[in-house]
DNA sequence: GCCCATAGGTACAACGTTGTACATTCCACC
DNA sequence: GGTGGAATGTACAACGTTGTACCTATGGGC
């Protein structure tokens, strides 16, 4: 017995054609039932596995997308690639993981490098990469956007509602009649600039504004990646100022885990001397003491759309179609750290 | 301009046969230096780009490999797959990252499918796949095995030390002055099985009887699958039989920090009441309150010898080599929940 | 001036699959 | 009893690349 069958040896075995076999194999009609039977025992008893080499030669398709992202150690594209897994696996689909370090040079070598000829389309979540930097997007290959530090580029592109969902995150704050709202992880300046920072920047800003508040500088930390000890630093930097807060909005759940160390630290009670949300919904916001209210941006589904969208084109049902723009939908998933439960990480309102 | 030129279109436009692009591109010597100019000079300008599905359907090698893992959501399978997508760009190779849930269907359809025409080689991560199962790994095809599921399989295996390294974690705790020491995240049942369970809680075992001190069975919390909650209810468990206990060791950081989570609430000092240490160096683990002494069972030197091993035999170099079984090191990195620093997370032993 | 080695190339087949175009059988129907 | 048309198949080319075998100048050694 061969190691690694061909289809031209099951055809052998089997007395008919290769073509036969192929036809078989991929529920072609034009094949007797007896034939079929007898092609697909033979497949089994010899353990032939089409070559996807080959196939993918034959047929311009190879059946992998690829995922770009940062770093998988950042929990958010962790999370991110499972459900973008699970979903390209509803479709028969295998993603190879680029990780880009954040590195510019390397996201734009992942969109323009030898990668294309293998996989047959990529969905790209850029961090270093920017507005000005759109035209490296144009390309003939599949291609869909994720995030928010580019819009109106030629691609499909799969964003979340930042700015109105960070207002209702804020206005989750002010509905629990918390005023003094500390923003921590804003941009270095305030900018129009599109980053998740700014739009959800702006969010915050709508928010107070529009409750008659306003906003006050001293409350809002400027600067640092979205690491545990950016949210850390920035508590300190809030209790080093000497001025009042009773509730902090972090612009991702990093953040906010890093700022209940340092508030659990301090002695501050949380939810009752300074509340938190948080952004992202990340599996460990739920587990964290306290527990983590933080904006739910809707993962999976934006990781099924991005995957849709992504299929669409490699199938160029949409060849030529308008890059389009989708929003994902999100809610507010509360917990212990804005008042909800009993202390027990056990009981949640959400999965 | 065509869009996605082919080596034929490359060699028309430079005058040349196919064959001497291809030479020029593999840096075959058989070509002028002028030749060899000019080529190059066309491959550049014409954005020209080797199809992998040709490459690999005449050369038999892709340059994938692939990572079979339970799931990414759990940050110790993050932070690997991390380590091994590094490995192997190293070494030009990309990675296709297959979930298996922990399911054991999946886990053998993972190792005897159609994946395997596809990549050149697999990392496989078994969860649910066990020492009865040893035969499905037999196969022709490239395959490393990770963790402590399965020993003395047909294949490579990279694995690290278990027993050894959970013994010197109690022996730290020893080191320390307790003597009292939980066992949260035991194996149902004691059992000579080898997994990543026993094997640890026999090294438990090992420090505890070394020392004179002996098991308390009480002391050993067993049953639940190694989460958050599983760390939440073991100390629960402990503080509702009223058993004495000054430290705990927890078979993972993900039971650590549930396990410090629920301490926290109980209002127990850690580490002045309770020491606590885990297992795995998680990243999560440094940005704890308080920060999480754990074993880094070395998942970079993991990774880096699977990805070597891996791709020795897919040269074959080491075609019909005995299988070889490689421990990774491992060393103990203390922080604050058995007494390390100040309190201050960004200070730390190590990176 | 001849032979031979060598550098620099070329032609062709092959990898394993699927699409296109054509072949054969069998039966129903007029 | 010929015609048409399903039903079931087959042969061959093609996808883009690399390995094998070969070809052709050129120049050095004698």
């Amino acid at each position: 017995m061969n190691v690694n069958p061909t289809i031209h040896d099951v055809a052998r075995a089997a007395g008919v054609s290769i073509k036969t076999v192929s036809n078989v194999l991929n529920d072609n009609p034009k094949v007797g039932p007896e034939t079929r039977l007898r092609v697909r025992r033979l497949v089994d008893e010899m353990g032939y596995r089409p070559n996807l080499s080959a196939r993918g030669l034959r047929s311009g398709k190879t059946g992998v997308i690829g995922l770009a992202v940062p770093s998988l150690r950042e929990m958010y594209f962790a999370e991110l690639a499972d459900s973008v897994i699970r979903a390209a696996a509803k479709r028969g689909l295998r993603v190879v993981i680029e990780q880009t370090n954040g590195d510019r040079e390397l996201e734009i070598a992942t969109l323009s490098g030898g990668q294309m000829r293998f996989i047959d389309g990529l969905l790209f979540s850029p961090a270093a990469i920017g507005q000005q930097d759109v035209d490296v997007l144009t390309t003939d290959d599949p291609l869909v956007l994720l995030g928010e530090r580019i819009f109106g580029g030629p691609t499909d592109h799969v964003t979340m509602h930042n700015t109105s969902s960070a207002r209702a995150a804020v206005e989750h704050l002010l509905g629990i009649g918390r005023t003094k709202i500390a923003l921590i992880g804003a941009p270095e300046q305030p900018a129009d600039e599109a980053s998740s920072a700014n739009l959800r920047e702006r969010g915050y800003r709508q928010a107070l504004e529009h409750s008659g508040i306003g906003i006050d500088p001293r409350l809002v930390v400027r600067g640092g990646s979205w690491r545990r000890e950016t949210g850390v630093a920035a508590i300190r930097r809030l209790r080093a100022s000497n001025v009042e807060f009773d509730a902090v909005f972090a612009l991702n759940d990093t953040l906010a885990l890093g700022a209940l160390r340092a508030l659990a630290q301090d002695g501050l009670r949380v939810p009752d001397d300074v509340a938190v949300i948080g952004f992202d919904n990340l599996d460990e916001g739920r587990f964290s003491l306290p527990s983590l209210t933080s904006v739910d941006p809707g993962r999976d589904e934006i990781a099924e759309t991005a995957v849709a969208l992504l299929v669409n084109r490699i199938q160029e049902k949409d060849a030529r179609a308008a890059p389009k723009t989708v929003k994902s939908g999100f809610r507010i998933v509360q917990r212990e750290s804005t008042g909800f439960g009993d202390g027990d990480g056990g009981r949640l309102p959400s999965a």
